[in-house]
DNA sequence: AAAGGATATAACCAACTCGTTATGAAACAA
DNA sequence: TTGTTTCATAACGAGTTGGTTATATCCTTT
């Protein structure tokens, strides 16, 4: 385990990802981006807030280590940065033998079994169908 | 207590869970139940804060829905839940294609190269992108 | 140079968070 | 009963958050 200033836990960085991850409007914007780059305002389109408040939004992300900004002309384009979110992954593989086994979304259960299935798939005909 | 509504994102859990672990100190609770299940004194005798500050954080993760609480005489054993671990597991699991790349912890690395390298070990092609 | 679009910053406010101390309530032990 | 242990709740203050409007800054276009 690691030990940075804090006392117990891990660096401060997941005290800011994980509290940019609270807010819904953030997620929001991570799921916007992570079907692409888009500016401020792109960004901001969908949602009914101020442009300050997306920016500041945009700001608390950044901070977090959750987006990288550009910059093309005067838009600020912003990507999304899995290393950050790598991070929390890997946080909660300590917890791994407690979610395991706890039983999340079907599909989630499914895509698992069909990977073990595509694995061994050379043998018999599965039937599985989709959706 | 809380609206439900929200436009766009999941359930308003995710916010109070992604928020309760926000917090180094209830993270460092989290891994303490993650040894065993204990009672509110155990789990704030590492603590330089006060019982009741404990009790309170005791109280964002239940209702976070990370732990939940037992009742033996005038102890009241805390648990750990792995199904809400779950679904931010799940919720990551959104954002697989960003993070799986990122490099992250070395071993979790290893190991999913190990993974790859057993399901092509039969097909022999392809140039390596390094680094 | 002047105008305009895209974004950031400042100032402000209401609501929430996290800590504290003091006290209350429930279960046990004498 | 009386006292003790364990935990929760109340009340308060400082600091943070998330929203607003107004304004400043930067870059492009005319």
């Amino acid at each position: 385990m690691k030990q940075a200033g804090y006392a117990y836990d891990e660096p401060e960085r997941l005290d800011a990802t994980f509290a940019a991850l609270a807010d819904p409007t953030r997620r929001a914007i991570l799921a916007r981006l992570a079907q692409g780059d888009a500016t401020v305002k792109e960004i901001a389109a969908p949602f009914p807030v101020s442009q300050p408040a997306i920016s500041r939004h945009l700001k608390v992300l950044e901070n977090a280590g959750l987006i990288s900004r550009g910059r093309v002309a005067q838009r600020r384009p912003c990507h999304l940065e899995g290393r950050q979110l790598r991070l929390v992954v890997d946080w909660l593989e300590n917890y791994r033998s407690y979610w395991a086994e706890a039983y999340g979304h079907l599909d989630e259960l499914l895509d698992e079994l069909q990977a073990g299935a595509a694995v061994r798939q050379s043998s018999a005909g599965r039937e599985g169908q989709g959706t």
